[in-house]
DNA sequence: CGTGTTTGACCAGCGC
DNA sequence: GCGCTGGTCAAACACG
């Protein structure tokens, strides 16, 4: 009890020494992590600070293409007026405009391009003219291809033979002759010195030709992960840089892929998603298609030789055509994005706004992201990112299509969201990024990606 | 033996 | 109508 008694005597002073080195100790903590805390803050406010910046250049990019958009918009107006009354008297003329594809007999090229001409005044790329608005949407278009979608889901096998038979039949049958629908494709550039690029899916050969034009044989490839799949993708080198691959997907996977065959698939879908919007659907969906296409990418090409639709991704050519998304993060990279398509309105309006100068839209994420100039680098040359980049690009392209949203809509109308849409972008390169590249700087510049991605979460793209 | 590749044949569209 | 070309098929072959 004694005992008892002295401890209890005991206990408050000794408490009290206890509680003063704790409260010094815990002081000295509190300190340590005040000290921290306010470094933490510290750095909030200059990424915040830095943040701004990059907003209000944002924004001021926003302005500049806005004018430069309504600009075009302008012109086309007046051009599609111009055009409208030029070929009036010919419907013929006029679907096969709208429809954009140079499927159709020569004649009716040379119809169609004088039209373009007509509707187009000044806009010139590589010889060949373009109109802004030779992409017109009308009932008649959707008729003529609604009853191609129909003659085929009826179970007719061969559309030609169909459009054989309704050449007898009648000037809205003439129509699908004209108009034979084919597969959207997607054809993507890169360097790469194996027989294929990787990308995540399984493909089995089924062919090998000799095309025109090209001593290098051309491999025809199908989707073996499912049987039913009716993915294609056909694989040449380039004539002109052996070390280009060009790799053209063709189709939708009907089948689960895996994470890093995901990318390239969405990219694909995508693409057709895209392109059959770019035949049949609001103007809208194509002017912000267009939009965004010309204000990014300022060489645009048209390759009318295609009769497919085709989007292609150029990941090859030099970086002087100030490639804003890969610039953004990868300030070096050789790596760039042409994004043609043989739509003529989606040339036409890539090209009419091609040539004015183009402010650096993020360049705010382009100076934060100077320090990771080697890395980018690095990555920016390897195919699994260039396959990736191209992936993500088209799929963010077609997801905005798909949500209503027009390019201009989502990247610069909302000032709030214009950072946002960098790093979301950024965020989906991670993606695919991630599952390919084992090696950690690739990862540390991929946590760069998602730490801007992290800071626009709030859009979903 | 199963799977994938090679390669000549075949078919359909397109231009002349 | 004919020839050229792109795309596909399928038998033969190679490989693990």
């Amino acid at each position: 009890m004694n005992f008892k008694g002295e401890e209890r005597m005991n206990m408050p002073s000794n408490n009290d020494e206890v509680e003063e080195t704790l409260n010094t100790e815990t002081l000295s903590m509190e300190e340590a992590n005040m000290t921290r805390a306010k470094v933490k803050m510290e750095e909030v406010r200059k990424e915040n600070e830095r943040l701004k910046v990059t907003l209000s250049q944002i924004m001021e990019d926003y302005s500049s293409l806005k004018e430069q958009f309504n600009g075009i918009a302008d012109q086309s107006k007046k051009a599609r007026n111009l055009a409208s009354m030029a070929d009036s008297d010919d419907e013929s003329e006029l679907v096969c405009l709208s429809l954009g594809r140079f499927s159709g007999p020569r004649e009716e090229k040379k119809k169609m391009n004088k039209t373009i001409n007509l509707e187009n005044g000044s806009n010139k790329l590589d010889g060949i003219e373009l109109g802004l608005n030779s992409c017109r949407p009308d009932n008649s278009v959707e008729v003529s291809r609604n009853s191609l979608d129909e003659s085929k889901e009826e179970g007719s096998n061969d559309v030609r033979s169909s459009a054989k038979h309704s050449r007898i039949t009648g000037d809205e049958e003439i129509l699908q002759q004209n108009n034979p629908v084919k597969k959207p494709r997607v054809s993507v550039r890169a360097h790469c010195n194996t027989q294929t690029m990787h990308d995540g899916c399984q493909w089995r050969k089924y062919g090998q030709k000799i095309a025109k034009g090209n001593p290098c044989p051309r491999a025809y490839y199908r989707c073996t992960v499912s049987s039913s799949c009716p993915v294609r993708k056909q694989v040449q080198r380039c004539v002109d840089d052996m070390s280009i691959l060009i790799t053209t997907y063709e189709g939708t996977h009907n089948h689960p892929l895996p994470p890093s065959a995901a990318a390239m698939a969405s990219a694909t879908s995508s693409a057709a998603t895209m392109l059959s919007c770019g035949s049949t659907t609001s103007p809208s969906c194509l002017t912000g298609y267009n939009f965004s296409t010309a204000s990014n990418f300022s060489r645009a090409t048209i390759s009318s030789s295609q009769s497919h639709p085709t989007v292609i991704l150029d990941l090859t050519a030099p970086n002087h055509h100030s490639n804003r998304f890969s610039s953004a993060l990868f300030p070096t990279t050789r790596s760039s994005l042409n994004f043609s398509s043989n739509f003529p309105s989606v040339n036409s309006m890539a090209t009419a706004a091609a040539p004015h100068s183009q402010p650096p839209l993020f360049s705010g994420v382009q100076k934060q992201a100077g320090s990771d100039q080697k890395i980018a680098t690095a990555i920016a040359h390897d195919p699994s990112f260039q396959s990736a980049l191209a992936a993500a690009f088209t799929s963010i392209v077609a997801k905005n299509k798909n949500s209503g949203m027009n390019f201009q809509h989502l990247n610069f109308a909302q000032p709030s969201t214009s950072n946002g849409c960098a790093a979301s972008f950024m965020s989906r390169l991670g993606q695919p990024m991630n599952s390919q590249q084992h090696n950690l700087t690739m990862a540390a510049s991929k946590s760069r990606a998602m730490s801007l991605a992290d800071e626009g979460e709030h859009l979903n793209l």
